[in-house]
DNA sequence: CATAAAACATGATAAAAATCATGTATAAGG
DNA sequence: CCTTATACATGATTTTTATCATGTTTTATG
């Protein structure tokens, strides 16, 4: 079982200088440091559920999580991967409505929850980290639209290999430097590159038959980045 | 050819209630009133190009302009679809990156300029402006995420369906109530949907057998709106 | 540790969609 | 007004991808 630090203050926190709220004024960290809330949340367990009102934001001191959207049939699409120092569910919040996503835990996962009505009385009274908050959402709506297009432009077998990379960005290498930091299932990358669970478990084997993977369960290690990029076909 | 009124001022604009710039305060109103530059471009002509460097933001006064990101492959995806009183080129200028997409217009179209330095300025002094930016961010944000998930998830005609209502929702009908007040052509009706013109101008031809749709050169009309949500599979 | 359930794997088939080919209509330009 | 280019249309074909079927492996659980 994954071993947290005690939770300790913003002001001492490993991802004050990573998060959107290191733009944020002293006065007004010190006032999050009090409102907040942490917890650990377990392998599966949800921070909040599609369809439900948010209450605050949640940021994620250590861990890994989901955020995914129900397709009409009711299949999932992974919107987003978070990890230490990301922030989640502003966008519901912002809007003013219900949350359009699930957020769910991939790891034991430490997460603070900072509450609505303090969350938005420093976004408004903070110029700093409105801007941050601005920039923030514009990053996401980029990657959001570039995702979009090659969803609409790219064969399976490009967006897979893309996908291990955004993986490996976002989670990076364990400690031999090869296998992926995370454990997903084959269905959970299917969910993120919008396909059939069985495209991908087929696509995936065939990247080992071509030296690209290896495959042991759900460890995946990448063995040739460059061929992976390559076979990816990114432009950008 | 189309006719515009006289650029006025930003105080007496027809969008001043509708646009995002609605909740400025009069001071800065005023200040963009005097600082900013309206012109009209023609059919065609295009605001800015993907890949270079924004010097502020668009408003439309009136008129219509598509935002297309170019694929790997050169190929367009239409990211969205603007009319009087959106906003556009502030993704670029808040996450302080060069343009991701075109902006060209469908048809003569007034619009005024705001200086970056300027909107940025405003932004960082009217807490309540920044307000209003981050919820329109977070709107779009949310639109973009349906988008990818229905990419990813549904069948053509579903999406071609729904690309059609969605276009009704954005410039809705002309005078006879029934004629969508927009002219795209097939192919940029297929990159708006993420499919191959051929795709498109089949499935059109369908709809238009089952009694749906009725077509014109580029003149579409919706004959049986139900039918056609009913098409669309929409759950939410 | 046994057993059930879930996840993984792979072949066969079907369905969906893209591409290619060709012809027609429509719009643009001299 | 004629010519040329572009857009539209539709059939034939190929490619891509999903689905179905079935077996194997792994994981969870009593």
């Amino acid at each position: 079982m994954t071993h947290f630090h005690d939770a300790t203050t913003c002001q001492s926190c490993n991802q004050r200088f990573t998060s959107v709220f290191c733009k944020a004024k002293q006065e007004f960290i010190a006032e999050i440091n009090e409102q907040k809330v942490c917890n650990v949340y377990k392998k599966g367990q949800t921070l909040f559920n599609e369809g439900s009102y948010p209450f605050g934001v949640y940021c994620i001191n250590e861990g890994k999580v989901k955020l995914s959207h129900l397709g009409d049939d009711g299949k999932e699409q992974i919107i987003r991967l978070l990890r230490g120092g990301d922030v989640l569910g502003y966008r519901a919040l912002l809007s003013g409505e219900r949350y359009s996503a699930s957020a769910i835990v991939l790891e034991d996962t430490q997460v603070c929850f900072i509450p609505k009505e303090l969350f938005i009385s420093v976004l408004k009274n903070d110029a700093g980290l409105a801007f941050e908050m601005m920039k923030l959402l514009s990053d996401e709506l980029h990657k959001a639209e570039v995702k979009l297009t090659h969803l609409a432009q790219k064969p399976i077998r490009e967006r897979l290999a893309e996908t291990l990379l955004f993986i490996k960005e976002t989670y990076g290498y364990e400690a031999d430097g090869v296998t992926l930091n995370v454990r997903l299932s084959r269905e959970e990358i299917a969910n993120l590159v919008g396909t059939a669970t069985e495209s991908t478990i087929r696509l995936l084997s065939e990247f080992k038959k071509d030296g690209m993977v290896e495959l042991e369960g759900k460890k995946i290690k990448i063995l040739r980045q460059k061929e992976l990029i390559r076979t990816a076909n990114l432009q950008d």
